[in-house]
DNA sequence: TAGTTAATTAACTTGTCGGTTAAATATAAG
DNA sequence: CTTATATTTAACCGACAAGTTAATTAACTA
């Protein structure tokens, strides 16, 4: 079906195994088993977790004899964090001036749609 | 199998349809045909896509007549740029370890105002 | 009351996801 | 050459996600 980039990374990330991954490869690279001995999961399991990361670009991997390093590519999630730009104003406590008059516009808008 | 609160936000985002209905609904509340105006699905598919919505906190439903109007919560959102925040180190400029050992030595500055 | 509009629910199909076990591949080590 | 270790691939399964059409609920309107 061809996803695109934002909801592959985004759906990558909705799993808890997955994230737990990523956490522990944020102190440092690791081999498959490594990772995999964490979970309660067999090893094809996680290989497939990995797989999902790689296709998101959230991990790389290298060769090192029979050891297939993993390592954590943050690339997509500074494309999540631009994503969220849109939306800061709706969370951050408290609004400046500019924002309040922003809001009001808005209402304005919206009442005009529905008379 | 009671998924956790992050995981239900993340697969609620990791779809193109529900997040053009999140976008929509920045610029203000929308009724059910409204937000399902735009695209090439029945309204019961839209209407799926509103509960999953939100079920995971990202907008909330008034009544209004025999309509129903939503309005954008940006409570979880917030929550993932939370998550975020372990990694945004891997992906600034610089990350390499003399970068990270200034970076927290310089933690007492706390306006992380973004560029 | 009947009819229209807004939205949801029900029942169903299809495809993908996350897991399993068993077999295959690749490299290293005796 | 054989065996051990690390990892992937194959085949399969049950659950769920995303869409459909048809029927239902809810509120307004003539």
């Amino acid at each position: 079906m061809t996803q695109d980039r934002l909801s592959i990374t985004l759906s990558a990330l909705a799993d808890p195994t997955r994230r737990a991954i990523l956490a522990r490869l944020a102190s440092g690279e690791a081999s498959v088993n490594e990772l995999a001995e964490p979970f309660a999961m067999s090893l094809p399991a996680v290989s497939k977790h990995l797989k999902v990361l790689e296709k998101a670009g959230l991990i790389s991997r290298g060769r090192e004899a029979q050891w297939r390093p993993c390592k954590l590519e943050a690339g997509p999630l500074k494309d999540i964090n631009a994503w969220l730009d849109n939306y800061r104003q709706f969370w951050e406590e408290s609004f400046d001036r500019l924002d309040l008059y922003l809001q009001k516009l808005q209402k304005g808008d919206e009442n005009d749609r529905k008379s």
